[in-house]
DNA sequence: CTGATTTCTTTACCTATGTAAATGCTTCAC
DNA sequence: GTGAAGCATTTACATAGGTAAAGAAATCAG
């Protein structure tokens, strides 16, 4: 759980006091390829840190059409957190797209430890913000950015993953159907 | 300025005493329709908050298309948020869309707040949080609802605002074009 | 009130992307 | 290795939405 405490500390200096609270809430778990992490309707409990392997968080609607929000890559953060946020049921389903290594700790329990240790509090801040901008960003490129220009966009955010994934997975994060990420790269081997 | 107290206290109650350094950082500012707030490409460095009026962030690429990012209405933080955070320079601009009373305050010395104030930070903490779901559900609803969804949505969030502001301005914010927009309500009439 | 400016709508045409179905191509279990 | 299942590509057609330009309506300055 090292690379946990890394990612922590860079966004924000634990106390190691801080640390040694925060730690054996953390247990370790595996995923195999195509698990959920968690479930559309339910209520959001947990928050895992992805030491290994490739998840996915989806939106799938009434109709069931299905739409990739996001990829999680080593070292992050996976979990309901719109729903661990507002208490809402979750609408987001995380599922592993590869075998994943994860730690996985109680959300209550570790958001218990803010009045106590406020060092953690501002990393949670941090957390937030990041992800905001993030978002922020996404948003923008999704109203302004053809499919092709988002389709590079992706390709060079996430070098690795394209050989590791589906095509309709990426696809899905796109926006667009397999059909046209097919027409996109035909017209960018054409090239 | 009981309105922004009261906007604090509803996320995480403020300690009177943490209110009491808090208050005096802000000052009372008018923004007359068409100003801006804050400009592309520079440091991000005040924070306001909302009293009265309405206001736009909008997103301007080198051809100078704008992607209306979002509308704030009365009760709202406005400033560059993300430039805030990250210290990278501002890519979002904020307009009056019509006369707007704000109140003003320089960010540094606020965030500054966070190391003596865990309240304030907390405070901090949920926005950031909010903003984050905020965004998460408009990127779902970007990329799986058609423009005419969008519309409807809007107009329910929104509902005073539609008479206050230009087609274009929603069109904009809707991620379509005034003829666009114009078809589709159009079409909602005849219904 | 009147002319000028801005905004909204309409029209004609074009492009990106969706849908559905057929065809190949991989991969994987056995 | 072989067959089945899943995946990617292609084709033909349909639709949402863009662009440009013109016309209609609303707003504003004097």
């Amino acid at each position: 759980m090292d690379k946990l405490e890394k990612y922590f500390n860079q966004l924000s200096p634990l106390k190691s006091t801080t640390w040694d609270k925060v730690k054996p809430l953390f247990t370790k778990t595996h995923l195999q390829k195509g698990e959920h992490f968690i479930e559309q309707g339910q209520l959001a409990s947990k928050i895992g840190f992805l030491e290994s392997g490739i998840m996915r968080a989806f939106y799938r609607n009434d109709e069931g059409t299905e739409y990739n929000k996001h990829f999680f890559i080593e070292n992050s953060f996976v979990g309901g957190y719109a729903s661990l946020i507002t208490g809402q049921p979750n609408i987001i389903i995380q599922q592993a797209l590869s075998d994943c290594h994860l730690w996985v700790a109680d959300f209550k329990q570790l958001s218990a430890l803010y009045d106590t240790c406020p060092d953690l509090e501002r990393v949670a801040r941090r957390i937030a913000e990041l992800y905001f901008v993030d978002k922020e960003n996404r948003e923008i490129e999704i109203i302004l950015l053809d499919a092709d220009k988002r389709y590079e966009l992706f390709q060079k955010r996430f070098p690795q993953l394209e050989q590791l994934i589906a095509q309709y997975h990426i696809a899905s994060y796109l926006g667009i159907t397999p059909t046209q990420l097919s027409r996109i790269r035909k017209k960018l081997a054409q090239r």
